[in-house]
DNA sequence: GCGGCTGCTATACGACTTTATAATAAAGGC
DNA sequence: GCCTTTATTATAAAGTCGTATAGCAGCCGC
């Protein structure tokens, strides 16, 4: 009376526990916390329960491979577009700002799953490790962006941590707000208020 | 072989749905989502679990409820603040921006609890009402903090709607960001940080 | 073409979840 | 002091959760 054993293929590692990263993304992005759920990445992945603790041993560390994908995908996006832009301060510091609001980032479903992340941290030492990692690259990048502006356009900043802080915090505090209430504001009006913000840099308000 | 009826205080449908809705965010507080648990919250609140179905119907709908309980408390402890400040605009935004950083709301665990609540809302038609509600009045209230400002002392902002758009993210940001890690930075410097964007705006870094 | 390694399936178990329903007792009106 | 109202308890039913375990089967080396 067993279920006749169903035919599968037998993958690398790395290359499932990738799968199962991406399907607990789409389970997320879905149906929220509600998606983060063994069984229902496991059906999303088209595998079975065991699967995931064979790869991962417990859920919280799948969720948390998940994040850091998602967080190197985001990163590396802007990093790109920051390296393609021209070779000046200014233009790398607005190649930045137009890379954090394109599509590929400024995404509701993204933004949706990223949201829950945040929520996890809290509670979750794996995920917490994962988020500062990831924070401490991206508020590092802005410094460099910010302090290299200043030095260029010789203007003063009392503390480019402290500003890049604030500028990484207002994006994620756009993001958060755009995606809760879309029609609040357009991808273009938050790329003109963070460079509205870098005006502010340039006239000395952070002095 | 019955368990003993055990003996109950009754109390108006007021006061037990506030008591429950305390319960619910101490819960949060504990166990992030996790403490979203019909069982854990009336554990909390001394009740038996029907007792959260007879006054709401389902645990959404309480949630919904603690989060407007919730949301109009920091409300209105801005609002005192603001209300409480010397009758100058300047004095009014910079009595905004303290309050916003006072141990009340800029407190870990009341923010953890927050998260939470923004990760519930794309996916719980209750909450995105009742943070659409919310954020309308927060906006609201900073768009005329900057309109007055802006009219005082005789600088220009072109569109203040959204300058309040990216003042109440900013804010949302830095919360989100000191409650993940709460050593990058201090209230204090958070505090700092929104003055020198107040000063931008002087500056006219939004014209 | 044949073993062996291990990725993978299948299944079981116990704890926990929400929601529904009937019974009970506390409190207010008279 | 009784009677009604209804807030509240107790309990059940059905489902989902995560983790553990036993063994099959795909693939690699030979």
């Amino acid at each position: 009376m067993q279920k006749p054993r169903a035919s599968y293929r037998r993958e690398s590692a790395e290359d499932r526990k990738r799968q199962l990263a991406e399907a607990a993304l789409r389970c997320i992005q879905r149906n929220g916390h509600a998606g983060v759920s063994v069984r229902q990445i496991a059906a999303e992945a088209g595998v079975t329960q065991g699967l995931i603790t064979h790869h991962f041993g417990e859920v919280n560390e799948l969720v948390a491979y998940a994040f850091e994908l998602m967080a190197a995908d985001i990163q590396s996006g802007i990093a790109a577009a920051i390296a393609e832009a021209d070779d000046t301060p200014a233009a790398r510091m607005d190649a930045c700002i137009e890379a954090s609001f394109s599509p590929d980032i400024f995404d509701q479903s993204t933004l949706g799953v990223w949201i829950v992340f945040w929520s996890l941290v809290l509670h979750s030492p794996k995920m917490s490790a994962a988020q500062q990692r990831d924070n401490g690259i991206y508020v590092n990048r802005m410094e460099s962006l910010i302090s290299d502006l200043a030095e260029a356009e010789g203007f003063r900043v009392a503390n480019p941590r402290l500003a890049a802080i604030q500028f990484a915090a207002m994006f994620d505090g756009l993001w958060l707000n755009w995606c809760l209430n879309p029609a609040s504001f357009s991808p273009e009006d938050g790329i003109a208020l963070c460079r509205n913000w870098v005006e502010g840099l340039r006239r000395g308000a952070y002095a």
